[in-house]
DNA sequence: ATACCGACCTGTCAGC
DNA sequence: TGCTGACAGGTCGGTA
């Protein structure tokens, strides 16, 4: 579910709520986990760890590490990462100890302040690692590419601009939310081949990407069902929703219905009148 | 190389 | 009150 802004907003609530905390120990469920590193690599490496930073990556949450290599003073520190994707349903929670623990709760991890950070994740579609290197991205961060840099990606390629935007080795942290309204901002058909944009069409539409991501981030994202931030709390980005999840409803500026297709699988939004 | 499609999971909601 | 099917913010691997 959660897309840049979502995750944006959880990286934020961990920099704020945990930044320069120990992990003192680290709890794993019984159960099958959504891990990409082994149990045992994950808590080697985060049980000891003091959490630098926490920020974003793409929809990745990439957690700064570091620890001393041994009790000796003087001794080298040793870095690594915490990497975590909430799939489509994961939140990442800095609560009390005392907070109940919530179905499907795979991780926690106590910390030195006494907080608890939880990874719960009812679908199991995110992923926890543990890394020694930096972790990057795949495609470009939408907030950071140049223009030249972004129209250079849709050229030449036949498949439909929504199917583009998904595309996460392409641009990195776009979804199913922000590539419907960015397109309904643009005025551009989801099924549009994004080799037929036109130069001023590709200019409307990264400064429509650009521009909902950032009101999203102030947002706090969107909370279409069970979206959360790190400490609980609801986005409210989707009452400003142009498109997505509107279908038959009227468009806010022609009141023509908006339609829904399918396009590679995923619902898209649209309004026939306002999109060409 | 590129592009669909089902699979991976659980939960919710609409309709019968 | 069930039951069934569609659908959900994401990605992967197999296939054409």
């Amino acid at each position: 579910m959660p897309e840049l802004p979502e995750v944006e907003t959880v990286a934020r609530g961990l920099q704020r709520r945990v930044a320069g905390d120990t992990i003192e120990s680290v709890w794993l469920s019984e159960k099958k986990q959504p891990l990409k590193s082994s149990t045992a690599e994950i808590v080697a490496a985060l049980e000891g760890s003091r959490i630098v930073q926490a920020r974003r990556v793409g929809k990745h949450i990439a957690i700064d590490l570091e620890k001393a290599n041994g009790s000796q003073p003087g001794m080298a520190v040793l870095h690594s990462q915490w990497i975590v994707h909430l799939g489509m349903t994961g939140s990442m929670l800095v609560t009390t100890p005392e907070a109940p623990i919530e179905k499907h709760t795979h991780l926690i991890a106590k910390m030195a302040s006494g907080k608890e950070v939880r990874f719960v994740d009812p679908r199991m579609f995110g992923k926890l690692a543990v890394t020694s290197s930096q972790f990057q991205a795949p495609g470009h961060e939408p907030l950071e590419i140049d223009f030249d840099s972004f129209a250079g990606l849709f050229r030449k390629r036949k498949t439909p601009i929504k199917s583009a935007l998904l595309n996460q080795s392409l641009l990195s942290g776009v979804g199913n939310i922000y590539a419907d309204e960015s397109l309904a901002r643009a005025g551009i058909r989801p099924k549009r081949r994004a080799a037929s944009l036109t130069h001023a069409e590709l200019k409307k539409l990264y400064i429509a990407l650009q521009k909902v991501l950032h009101d999203a981030i102030k947002a706090g994202g969107s909370s279409v069902s069970d979206y959360v931030g790190a400490d609980g709390e609801r986005g409210f980005f989707q009452i400003k929703h142009l498109v997505y999840g509107r279908e038959g409803q009227p468009c806010r500026k022609c009141k023509t219905p908006i339609k829904r297709i399918v396009i590679a699988g995923r619902s898209s939004h649209y309004c026939p009148a306002c999109q060409k």
